[in-house]
DNA sequence: AATCCGGGGAT
DNA sequence: ATCCCAGGATT
């Protein structure tokens, strides 16, 4: 009852019927063409909303064509092996993204008969679709008008409606979904929510928007103040922890490559890398008696090759990259085999591991 | 409400 | 360096 007060205050003296007027010619006049605008087929537009997620359209667009030539129809992705899935999301990241999508679209050839649910709530009900791209698969697929509210949205009209809350909330999230059901199209919910976003992208862009450029610039409050650029207001997150390893480049007498599959849950999840020694714990003389134990291989160390730092958005990985050699031992661990660089080009890695790969000698 | 989960591009 | 990106799941 709080909220429907706000959202009433903060919509008082604006103009719905103009805003959405605007926004929509503006959108129909200068979207981009992208390859998932092509038509409205309801698995093409939810393959390219969890793409989307958290990643640009520019580093999507060549996934999207090489994962839609690989996987074309909900059932070709759902016969699909998953390490051919995780395989065409190499280096897209978050993974569990990839993972999710294959069960949902499993699901919906098992439990709908093949058909993206068109109901909101069964939707909202398939792994990996939560609000945002529920609302973006229903109304872009399907004509629906309900809320798809992303980054963009919210900075869009945190400045139109000058909105002062903290959009790194969940509650503030909530408020503008309130507030998009408030102004919606009901003629063309498909787009006014992609013209939210694309003005998010092309005009009111985070660090400087091209309000002269901008259809909404008339009813934009935050540019009739001059603090465009104040808004959103987000609450910074802590930085990052470091992490050291030593990463092993392991090759036995044949010139095969020691690799592993990372656990199927958690950071990285059933991709491959190489052996990674956790060094926080660790003195550098004690990893071949710690990699025996592990790996029951006796390793010697080579060459120090180059120090390698991955960035997460959580973590940071100073890996050490050492050269070694098998003098003894018989391997025993899970998950785990020497392969060969062919064998290797078809096992999906993280690029993190990908940045070692130079300096595995031919 | 916090934290986990990738990688890259813009500034 | 810092921010942010067509966010969601888990705790």
């Amino acid at each position: 009852m709080r909220k429907k007060d706000q959202v009433e205050h903060i919509l008082q003296g604006f103009n719905p019927s103009l805003f959405r007027e605007r926004l929509i010619d503006w959108f129909k006049k200068e979207q981009r063409i992208l390859p998932w605008r092509e038509n409205q087929d309801p698995y093409r537009v939810w393959v390219s909303e969890i793409m989307l997620q958290q990643t640009r359209v520019d580093t999507v667009i060549p996934y999207f064509n090489n994962f839609l030539n690989k996987f074309p129809t909900l059932e070709a992705l759902a016969e699909a092996d998953e390490q051919e899935v995780l395989k065409a999301w190499e280096g897209l990241g978050y993974y569990s993204r990839a993972r999710n999508l294959q069960n949902a679209v499993r699901e919906v050839v098992e439990e709908y008969g093949g058909v993206v649910p068109k109901d909101p709530a069964e939707l909202g009900k398939l792994k990996g679709v939560g609000p945002y791209t529920k609302g973006a698969i229903i109304s872009i697929a399907y004509d629906t008008a309900e809320p798809a509210v992303d980054g963009n949205v919210m900075r869009v009209l945190s400045r139109i409606l000058h909105v002062e809350e903290d959009i790194a909330k969940q509650s503030t999230r909530k408020l503008f979904e309130e507030l998009v059901r408030e102004l919606i199209s009901q003629e063309d919910p498909s787009s006014f929510n992609q013209g939210l976003m694309e003005l998010g992208a092309l005009i009111c862009t985070p660090k400087t928007p091209s309000c002269m450029l901008c259809p909404i610039q008339e009813q934009c409050l935050a540019f009739d103040k001059g603090i465009e650029t104040e808004l959103p207001i987000k609450s910074s997150k802590k930085k990052q922890k470091k992490v050291p390893y030593m990463l092993l480049l392991i090759q036995n007498e044949e010139g095969e490559v020691l690799v592993e599959q990372r656990p199927s849950q958690g950071l990285l999840a059933s991709l491959w890398q190489f052996p990674m020694v956790p060094l926080s714990d660790l003195d550098q003389e004690a990893v071949k008696h710690w990699f025996y134990g592990e790996y029951g291989l006796h390793i010697e160390l080579k060459d120090s090759v180059d120090q390698i730092k991955h960035v997460f958005s959580h973590l940071i990985w100073e890996m050490e990259v050492v050269k070694a050699r098998v003098v003894g031992g018989k391997l025993d661990r899970e998950r785990c085999r020497f392969v060969d660089l062919k064998e290797m080009n078809d096992l999906p890695f993280p690029v993190s591991h990908q940045k070692a790969h130079k300096y595995i000698s031919q």
